[in-house]
DNA sequence: GCCGTTTTCGGCCCGACTGTTTTCAGTCG
């Protein structure tokens, strides 16, 4: 692909700019700064091709100033105003200021005071009490700075979605079992289904938080308690994952979920509407600015209809246009958790898997399911659990055995295949027309250039016996970038090649991403969303595939898997 | 620096907790 700098990269130096002007204590253009930065990293048209057709200014948050800006990252790699503010900040205050508890101004401070550039010298400086005694510091500053610094060792400060979410929901249900809660939720980035979390926001509604506050620091898996108030409390778990809990008023619970759900920009955009109606809105009510009254409420739903809006749902919350979208009544309806009538993407012990293909169908049957399809590795170099062809003979007649005994539920005869390095797949065409489902993706060489891969998929796609392709854009979340693909390219191709593209639950990938899962809808692809188990367990992992697609927008009918069965049949013609 | 159903100028979300300077700034979400 054409330029080397891709949208991450831009939106990086942006945040980058934004946090110096902080540092700097300059009033209001860093929020412009992040949100033309976060205006670029939702967007899924390269920001390259965005300049070719002078369209930056079309971009949320950006304006003429910004946009000029952007050309100059574009076209030389780097931006002299962000050079010259490193300079006027000196090199590490920013790494400092990263720092749980340390700040801006606190940063600029001790970097003024002690000459502190970096966080082994702030370690030092802590560790040889150089830091008690500075104005505004004491030995408990110096305590909580050096284990914000022993915290930022142990983690990447982000955990996978999928690893947080059965936390979130054992708290929440041991929260529940208390006399004194009369609600509680998931709040914050876990309730928007994000794929990666920070921590762990919970919202309790109690008249009596000070039980409520005592059962939630003394849970099992709590290691160290940050903080306890009679609204917040913070803890840390073991996993190092902190967990907020805020208690509020029964009364205030309908505003302070949503309040709590975020996101940040999502809540901003909602209280300058309430703002345009005379209201204030905050956590703990609608309040009516003239008399001070409260507005009557105790849903999300009455929330959002105040504001003259349809219900939003959690993971549309992240400022993307969904506001606007609703404003207009052409907000989709967004796919709903349990509408999948199959699984089109597990893995049996005839390859990788834990369990047989008839204990897997069970455990699919159990879920609701009408069909699953076993899609095994093929053998290969490097795959050594993979299927031969002889194996993949065998086991279709095994497929078809079970099928004959099973009555209302069917199993599809499936293929991970992988595509290599020249486009080719790892089985012979004759071999690949036998199969009920082909699902191909890259496994291996996932470092080749945009180009190469882009073409790679390509001709993948071109391959008649394809039906779906897997985890496109092969990312590791918390590992591995995504590949630099042309995206407009593969998803018009697909399109035309009536190629499903594949959204794994696999919670290490989450592949399509939401992002992307948005803008395939614009070239009327059709998606799959499957789990990619391994085990009968993970079928679960299903409802990661669903919240991805639901942050993508996607309704169940973009979807293959909400098909019934003979629907599907017609689709993949078998 | 951006942006517009009060505005092309003058705004820009709101509140709790912490530690410490004992009345509040800084930080966080």
């Amino acid at each position: 692909m054409e330029g080397t700098m891709n949208n991450r990269q831009v939106a990086a130096i942006l945040y980058e700019v934004a946090d110096l002007l902080e540092i700097k204590d300059v009033k209001f253009k860093p929020v412009a700064y992040r949100r033309a930065a976060h205006g670029i990293e939702t967007l899924a048209e390269d920001i390259n091709r965005v300049a070719e057709r002078d369209g930056l200014e079309e971009v949320p948050g950006v304006g003429s100033h910004i946009a000029t800006k952007i050309r100059e990252i574009l076209s030389t790699g780097n931006l002299q105003y962000l050079e010259r503010l490193k300079g006027d900040v000196g090199p590490g205050v920013r790494e400092i200021a990263e720092i749980g508890g340390i700040g801006p101004k606190k940063a600029v401070f001790l970097h003024q005071k002690l000459g502190i550039e970096n966080i082994g010298q702030l370690e030092t400086a802590a560790k040889e009490g150089r830091i008690r005694g500075l104005f505004g510091f004491g030995a408990k500053s110096e305590a909580n700075i050096l284990q914000g610094i022993a915290a930022r060792k142990g983690t990447t400060g982000r955990f996978l979605l999928g690893a947080l979410l059965p936390v979130a929901l054992r708290m929440k249900e041991a929260l529940a079992r208390l006399p004194a809660v009369r609600q509680v939720s998931p709040a914050g980035s876990i309730r928007r289904m994000k794929e990666t979390i920070g921590d762990i926001d919970l919202l309790a509604a109690s008249a009596e938080p000070g039980p409520v506050m005592d059962a939630f620091c003394t849970l099992p898996e709590v290691t160290r308690v940050l903080g306890r108030g009679t609204t917040k409390s913070s803890v840390v778990l073991a996993s190092g994952v902190q967990v907020d809990l805020r208690v509020v008023e029964e009364a205030q619970y309908w505003t302070a979920l949503q309040y709590f759900t975020g996101s940040k920009d999502h809540n901003i955009a909602l209280r300058r509407r309430a703002l345009e109606r005379g209201w204030r809105l905050s956590e703990y009510g609608v309040k009516e600015t003239a008399t001070g009254k409260n507005r009557a409420g105790s849903t999300e739903e009455d929330l959002y209809r105040m504001l003259d809006l349809p219900y939003i749902e959690p993971e549309l919350r992240e400022n993307r246009g969904e506001i606007e979208a609703a404003e207009k009544g052409i907000l989709p309806q967004i796919v709903p958790y349990g509408s999948v009538k199959g699984d089109l993407h597990v893995h049996s012990s005839w390859g990788d898997g834990t369990h047989s293909i008839r204990e897997l169908a069970a455990a699919a049957r159990a879920r609701g399911y009408a069909y699953i399809a076993i899609c095994d590795h093929v053998r290969s170099p490097g795959i050594d659990r993979g299927l031969t062809e002889e194996k993949i003979a065998q086991q279709k007649k095994e497929i078809e055995q079970l099928n004959r005994k099973l009555d209302g539920f069917f199993i599809l005869h499936g293929i991970e295949c992988n595509i290599g390095a020249d486009g080719s797949l790892d089985l012979p065409q004759n071999i690949l027309a036998d199969f009920d489902l082909v699902t191909a993706g890259i496994h291996s060489q996932t470092r080749m250039h945009g180009d190469e891969m882009t073409h790679r998929i390509l001709a993948a796609l071109q391959n008649d016996s394809v039906d779906i392709l897997g985890h496109p854009t092969g990312r590791i979340l918390l590992q591995r970038e995504p590949s630099d693909l042309d995206h407009p390219v593969i998803f018009k191709t697909a399109a035309e090649q009536h190629v499903a593209l594949e959204i794994t639950g696999d919670p290490s990938r989450l592949d399509l991403p939401d992002v992307l899962c948005r803008k395939a809808k614009e070239y009327g692809i059709t998606f799959s969303a499957c789990s990619d188990a391994h085990a009968a367990g993970e079928l679960q992992q299903m409802d990661l595939a669903i919240a991805t697609a639901r942050r993508g927008w996607i309704g169940a009918e973009e979807i293959l898997n909400t098909r019934p069965l003979p629907g599907l049949r017609n689709r993949l013609r078998i």
